[in-house]
DNA sequence: GCTAAACAGTTTAAAGTTAAACTAAATTAG
DNA sequence: CTAATTTAGTTTAACTTTAAACTGTTTAGC
């Protein structure tokens, strides 16, 4: 075996450890994050339902059932179920497409704006902690790198 | 209000925005990488259950089961669960504690050391393409960073 | 020693998720 | 135009997790 072959696997293996790590630790993170995240949130709003009025207020102002799935990661049974809850609570309306019979508009309801303004200024206190011990350099070279390994995972979804 | 106040104001609410987008990958990355990571693992093993072999290779030869829970950052009824499912595939053993009459003792069995070793290897072709659209340097801040961010976590649980 | 508190583990109910079956509507192909 | 396929959304069953109640054991305090 060459010389540069056995580095190259060398590399490799550094790699292959290094990624296993990386996931390892977002799975950690994700978990403590989300749990502390969805006790400072209010109204009862879980984290899947406050991404679901969060990607209203960022992404689009309305949109259909399955679009929000896609948009979320999660099974058509698992929106279907959200946005129950959220109708419920008046911060989305659901109505009929005038164009498509088979599907439904989603939209944000002034309330459900409202829900989720509070809900960032709720979670704030919960996560400035975290953003005072990390520095400032280190978000702003940590957030694109992590955007960037979403969207490989993204684009390259099964 | 002064110049130096006005611009702490500005960081925090960069800080606050960045935080947010933060968790907001790191959620999504790891939801993404689970589904992929435990479609991968043989057995019919689950991430919690990898994690708990891959613990015991890692950590600790033998374990009570409270001791993993907070490990894992579980409960206790998850952990209870997921020994239960570990013990029926003979991967781990669990027999009362000589010197406590309330706890027990989980210790990995050679198949269950083998099966960790397999699932290592079964998982690693879905991340290798991860591993190769990420520089090397790239992953070498990043897990360090991660890994402050999640002690921080970690040792500021609620 | 005895009682109260703390601790380890299990069980239960409630909640949320997935995969798959199902209904209904739209599109495609012949 | 009709039949087959695809698509949108709902429902169901199985599973996992949490929080809380519960059982049994150990430790502390008096």
């Amino acid at each position: 075996m060459s010389k540069s072959m056995e580095q190259e696997k060398a590399d490799a293996n550094v790699s292959g450890e290094l990624v296993f790590r990386l996931f390892n630790e977002i799975g950690i993170i994700a978990q403590l994050s989300t749990t502390r995240f969805e006790r400072s949130l209010p109204y009862g709003m879980s984290r899947p339902q406050f991404s679901i009025l969060n990607w209203f207020c960022r992404v689009d102002d309305q949109a259909s059932p399955s679009r929000l799935a896609q948009a979320m990661e999660v099974t058509k049974g698992a929106i279907t179920n959200s946005l129950k809850k959220l109708e419920a609570k008046n911060f989305i309306t659901v109505s009929p497409d005038e164009n498509s019979g088979r599907q439904k508009v989603v939209r944000l309801t002034p309330e459900g704006r409202r829900a989720r303004d509070e809900a960032i200024l709720c979670a704030r206190p919960a996560f400035e902690q975290i953003s005072q011990s990390l520095s400032a350099e280190a978000l702003i070279t940590l957030v694109p790198e992590l955007e960037k390994i979403r969207k490989v995972l993204d684009e390259s979804r099964i």
